[in-house]
DNA sequence: GTCTATATGCGGATAGAC
DNA sequence: GTCTATCCGCATATAGAC
């Protein structure tokens, strides 16, 4: 079962590096440095290919969501974030091409909104919590709004960074979306976790 | 110069509902109606196409984003982020295809981005203006922030409302994007403006 | 499991006649 | 301006030998 971890290894980092539309897969056996023929042996189609590394995304980002340890300081909270966002970044090319894998796998396209609904529903709690200990003070209004721009912004920062110019893309990746998804709270923060944000902020910012 | 605008009008509208990537030249010729010769006839390459359809696009926002008329109430700025989501709901296939274009058509890439820099720089001066005239209380750090994530809501939303399951999505469409936007302002409007805000939420959500 | 060879189809784009 | 015919190249996928 070598060569399979292989083709899935090189091609998450063609797909990342150049887009899932733009990597063929005889491109990915040259890569492997094995035959097309038996790419093909070990996935019958491209999309099976996306498919096992999306599985891979979910199985590090399923847990983080599942977590249920108490969520008492937002610091906490930030450790999660940090380790979703980061996971986000190794299979960055899922969320550069989200309207193409949803058109085009549409085995890939239910997983996705599966996870994304997961995720959801998760950080509502976790925001929840945070706001019953008294991390921040947020109706509920609030929370399912907050849920919803942060899971937005987990999910379509790093398309958006490539838009803006170098400057902003060059920070390290996924610690700048991490602070992007954390201000969020920014507003509904108490005083003592916001100036845990504003120290975070000189971490990430400029 | 009639046929020209018919390609431009069926591409627009096929591009729309399928994506760039998934419809041909010869699609769009076939919609028409004309021959593919005849559309390489006014359209060099597909890429010449997407230009256009983007100057378009650029056409009815850029004066939105120039309008320097006084900005003294919320509705004020309403109005201009509505049309612009308007525009962008118009041009869609643009939003849904962000990295794909940048990748594929580097001349349409680089309008891309002027016109991101462009709006990130309009929007900060007006959320300024809204702070100054009192609808709302910020530091020049929040109006920062805030006016990148205004923008970012505004180029990411529609790629993420597909990704999220029918109920949020058949809303229409840039009316839901426009709220999701001035929702980002909330936490930091004064009394009056907040309830304005709360009142245009009956309108477009649930 | 791995290879070579190949089928099949489509996409973008061009040539040249009308 | 518009057409027909065609080139060229690539991508996915398969067949069958080793």
């Amino acid at each position: 079962m070598r060569t399979r971890d292989r083709i899935l290894e090189a091609s998450v980092k063609l797909f990342n590096a150049e887009g899932v539309a733009r990597v063929s897969t005889n491109r990915i056996a040259t890569e492997v440095d094995i035959s097309p023929g038996n790419l093909h042996y070990h996935f019958k189609t491209k999309e099976e290919i996306v498919e096992w590394l999306f599985r891979h995304l979910e199985g590090r980002i399923d847990p983080l969501l599942d977590d249920d340890a108490p969520m008492r300081a937002l610091d906490d909270w930030w450790l999660h974030v940090h380790l979703s966002l980061e996971a986000i970044y190794d299979y960055r090319f899922v969320f550069y091409d989200l309207e193409y894998l949803l058109r085009e796998y549409p085995r890939v396209a239910t997983r996705i909104r599966r996870l994304t609904l997961h995720s959801l529903q998760s950080v509502r709690r976790q925001c929840g919590e945070l706001a019953r200990s008294g991390v921040m003070r947020a109706s509920d209004e609030d929370l399912e709004m907050l849920a919803l721009h942060i899971v937005f912004t987990g999910t379509c920062w790093l398309t958006f960074a490539n838009v803006l110019p170098d400057p902003t893309r060059s920070q390290p990746p996924s610690g700048l979306a991490a602070y992007q998804v954390l201000s969020l709270l920014g507003p509904y923060l108490a005083d003592e976790p916001a100036h845990y944000l504003h120290y975070l902020r000189s971490k990430y910012v400029r």
